[in-house]
RNA sequence: GGGCGAAUGGCGGAACUGGUAGACGCGCACGACUCAAAAUCGUGUUUUGUAAAAAGUGAGAGUUCGAUUCUCUCUUCGCCCA
């Protein structure tokens, strides 16, 4: 026999794929469509193992929906634009665009490797003036349609890098690059009007009947819509303020006030600039920074003014107001009443300010004198110690009711709040795309010319240059518009931008007028199944519903709202990690081991490994796998079936040189069992011994396969196939009628394609079959069957297991269970009191 | 701090609506082939027990004829907000 060379065979059918352009797809309004899309890799340089897995799982997909008859779309690009680009081009010396050129053709000659079946010919890429000058467009559309705007906002600027830090960007209030301790800037920066969707984004989550929940419910918690109540608090003291406006969840604990808090940036800070003690305090916050982490675990401090707030429902209750580092000049108006009793944070700061702590609410089954001491009571209960609100339930009438009230009195009105906030897209970046903008001196906003779009990156630049490096392209900033001199915006678009649209320009990548044509988005979009990381959850996945909303907005040609149908999150690939005795990681190809327990430094036995536990891949702990050797050692198919075996496909999996070994060598036993087919098949056999029970076994796999299919179990799918070479290696022999042998291996391949296509396509070949096989059908008669095996359970325990035949009534089992010789014995010399029967399934007996 | 989820042999995991727990793979053990080894093939493999049998799905309770599956309490771990 000879062995499986896949490194000849593979070869060939990705050839063959590519020169008959075997996936390239084209609008058929006569079939029913099928978009599977992947999430778009970024070429950082090679690709790794959680793309391998994202983008097998998906080609399963495409692959089984295609031989299922659908017209299936499955196109790959890039997503080019990035800070990586730059940071390699400063290290390197090289231009992003060169860097980004040559990263994307070693990935896609590696992703040519794995044998995915992808239109290439759909192929984007985001760094692409062809893509972005589409972008741009947009960009100007949803000017005009009022989703984007310019606002002053703080950003984390780093002053020796002279840029605007992400907020992961600053470790402990300092620079990640520069080490140097953040400032917080005012900016003039782009937005788009996301929260204007709010509503509609929270709303329509419930109709995504094929995402995740968990996916759903981190989106709703992200939008954080909140019911509560905005109250004007009046203001005394020296300076001419005369009320601040809060919101508030918890209007009902309003007796309860004991400080009003006011964000470091709320306009009244602007009498305390000459305030040395101020200037200091708001350094300080700035310290704590802004992610809602930081504040809920840093200290919470305050700057006490001379200011006092008068509770509008006891004018006689006058309270300090505080600058505090915990309140939020984003969130509701930038300033909070306290209430220390009802919310822990407030009660931490009441705690170290010395302010009055009063009890309003008591939980149900407590009396009167309830009082909060260490821990803030926040559960259900009674307002207490409230005038004219004691009683009311908490929280479902007494919200509600003071609101009214408050809204009677006109100190407040019903206010519905959400934690959303619009998205800046601003970057001081070069490799990004361009923002058509250009302003006169005074600083008035001008759009370039549609007609004169794109606007093109310039070539030369000096990265190495402080600050924004398009703002140091003198010549490239200068633009004259409508014969007036004006200058550039030097800002790029928030690479989350490129990506908020990718999947519409799959479905028109050629079309050189606009961003898609609406007969193909109409004919493709939805992305029927997305498939990608959870990391992606929230940012990416939401900003893609905003665009698409974006684009449909006062546009009733574009009639979609919502691009994924269907959604998918995949898990991670992880590895065991290695360190020496110095604390140092160790890559997998530094070590070896002679018993499989004891590993140690490869070629010095003395130096002993730590073995630690098993992590996701990453570059920093040495513990990644190179997916193109792998391919190279143990060929595409082989690696294809692993990384689908071991784990369900949205959980994690463990990368083991044993499992790929194993893998290997099933598609070297599935080859053997190919050549014993072959044989049999030459016989010249036409009785039906045995046969019946092959197609029997066929039928009730094809069956199996397609539910494990529809709930992504594609692990327990290959589990089928290792049952199906068992099963056949043990079944063939020369007894078998040769047609049925034929009939049910070529269903066998056929099912088996997606997983292995190369292999598959070689043995269809082999027997002169197309390799394009139809999806199998289940022939329902054949799940049937004539005898039965009942599960024999005696007192809830399970006794036996006895074959009958098929529908045969209770006490005809009854009487075989007596009579047989395991289950006999249990019932001599007892009652049987009471019996379960379940048809064809199980019977249990309760004897006594 | 909040939200979501998970826990099954030595390991990864299977068990569709409550109905045979441990499919399938890895590892391990034994055997065959071999001078030998590797590779390959075969057999076995939850635990205790010679066996009959008993126990067993993180811990404890509950519902049920019957619970890995449903409910409650707890423990541990993971993910997300970050």
């Amino acid at each position: 026999m000879e062995r499986y060379n896949f490194k000849v065979i593979e070869k060939k059918w990705q050839n063959f794929w590519e020169k008959n352009k075997s996936f390239k797809t084209k609008v058929n309004k006569n079939k029913k469509k099928f978009y599977c899309l992947e999430m778009f890799p970024y070429p950082s340089g090679k690709i790794h193992m959680g793309h391998v897995r994202n983008y097998t799982i998906g080609d399963v997909l495409a692959r089984v929906k295609s031989m299922q008859g659908y017209n299936v779309l499955h196109p790959m690009g890039w997503d080019s634009f990035g800070l990586p680009a730059e940071n390699a081009a400063k290290e390197n010396n090289l231009h992003p665009k060169t860097w980004t050129k040559s990263n994307i053709s070693v990935m896609k000659k590696q992703l040519k490797k794995m044998g995915l079946s992808l239109d290439w010919d759909r192929e984007i890429s985001t760094c692409s003036e062809k893509y972005y000058k589409h972008q741009q467009l947009f960009f100007l559309e949803l000017y005009e349609k009022g989703l984007v705007y310019r606002k002053e906002n703080y950003v984390n600027w780093d002053p020796i890098e002279q840029t605007v830090l992400a907020n992961e960007q600053v470790i402990d209030g300092k620079g990640w690059r520069s080490g140097v301790t953040v400032e917080r800037k005012k900016l003039n920066q782009w937005f788009f009007n996301i929260s204007k969707f709010s509503e509609e984004l929270l709303e329509d989550l419930s109709k995504l009947k094929n995402w995740p929940d968990k996916v759903k419910t981190m989106q709703k918690n992200w939008i954080g819509k909140s019911f509560g109540c905005e109250i004007d608090f009046k203001i005394e003291g020296k300076l001419p303020i005369n009320k601040i406006k809060c919101f508030t969840t918890r209007p009902d604990t309003l007796f309860g006030f004991s400080f009003l808090a006011v964000s470091v940036d709320h306009p009244i800070s602007k009498y305390f600039l000459d305030d040395p003690k101020f200037i200091k305090f708001r350094e300080e916050c700035s310290k704590t920074g802004t992610t809602e982490e930081s504040i809920a675990q840093g200290e919470k401090i305050g700057f006490k003014t001379n200011l006092f707030a008068i509770n509008p429902l006891n004018k006689k209750q006058k309270v300090p107001v505080y600058f505090a580092n915990f309140v939020l000049m984003d969130y509701g108006f930038g300033a909070v009443f306290g209430c220390p009793a009802h919310d822990q944070r407030d009660l931490d700061f009441a705690n170290k300010y010395n302010l009055k702590v009063k009890t309003v609410v008591k939980p149900l089954n407590e009396d009167d004198n309830f009082s909060v001491e260490k821990e803030a009571y926040t559960g259900p209960g009674v307002i207490i110690n409230s005038d004219y609100l004691n009683g009311f339930k908490v929280p479902k009438e007494s919200i509600i009711k003071t609101i009214k009230i408050l809204e009677k009195r006109k100190f407040g009105k019903k206010k519905i709040n959400f934690r959303l906030k619009d998205w800046g897209v601003s970057r001081q970046r070069y490799w990004g795309c361009p923002i058509p903008i250009a302003y006169d001196k005074k600083g008035n906003v001008f759009t370039i010319p549609k007609k004169k779009l794109p606007v093109k990156l310039p070539e030369n630049i000096n990265l190495n240059s402080r600050g924004n490096p398009l703002d140091s392209v003198k010549e490239w900033k200068k633009i004259k518009i409508n014969g007036k001199e004006l200058v550039r915006e030097t800002d790029t678009l928030d690479t989350f931008v490129d990506s908020s649209w990718y999947f519409i320009r799959f479905c028109s990548p050629n079309n050189e007028k606009y961003g898609f044509s609406y007969d193909e988005i109409k004919y493709w979009m939805p992305v029927d199944q997305y498939i990608g990381g959870v990391e992606h959850a929230i940012l990416h996945l939401l900003y893609s519903r905003f665009f698409t909303r974006a684009l449909n907005y006062k546009n009733k040609k574009f009639n979609l709202k919502e691009p994924f149908e269907g959604l998918f999150t995949q898990g991670m690939v992880c590895h065991k990690t290695y360190k020496d005795h110095n604390n140092n990681w160790l890559s997998p190809e530094e070590i070896d081991t002679k018993d499989g327990i004891n590993y140690f430094q490869k070629n010095s036995p003395s130096k002993k490994v730590i073995v630690g536990s098993s992590e996701s891949m990453s570059k920093s702990k040495k513990n990644t796998i190179d997916p193109e050797k792998i391919i190279e050692n143990y060929g595409a198919d082989a690696v294809r079936l692993f990384i689908l075996s071991d784990s369900p496909p949205e959980k994690d999996v463990q990368w083991s040189e044993q499992g790929m070994a194993a893998s290997y060598k099933f598609v070297q036993k599935l080859w053997g069992l190919h050549e014993k087919i072959k044989n049999n098949l030459n016989n010249n056999n036409n009785s039906k011994t045995d046969s019946d029970e092959i197609t029997k076994f066929t039928n009730q796999l094809i069956h199996k396969i397609n539910g494990n299919l529809e709930r992504f179990n594609y692990n327990v799918f290959i589990a089928n196939m290792y049952e199906t070479y068992n099963f056949l290696n043990q079944k063939i022999n020369n007894s078998i009628n040769k047609k049925i042998l034929f009939e049910n291996y070529r269903k066998v391949l056929s099912i088996m394609s997606p997983i292995i296509p190369h292999f598959v396509s070689e043995c269809l070949d082999d027997l002169k079959l197309n390799t394009f096989q139809k999806w199998p059908t289940v022939d329902k008669s054949m799940l049937k069957s004539e005898t039965v095996k009942y599960v024999i359970q005696i007192n809830g325990k399970k006794r036996s297991i006895i074959n009958s035949k098929k529908d045969i009534d209770e006490k005809t089992l009854i009487e075989e269970v007596k009579k047989d010789q395991r289950t006999g014995k249990f019932l001599e010399g007892s009652n049987i009191t009471r019996s379960i029967f379940i048809k064809n399934k199980l019977i249990n007996l309760i004897i006594k």
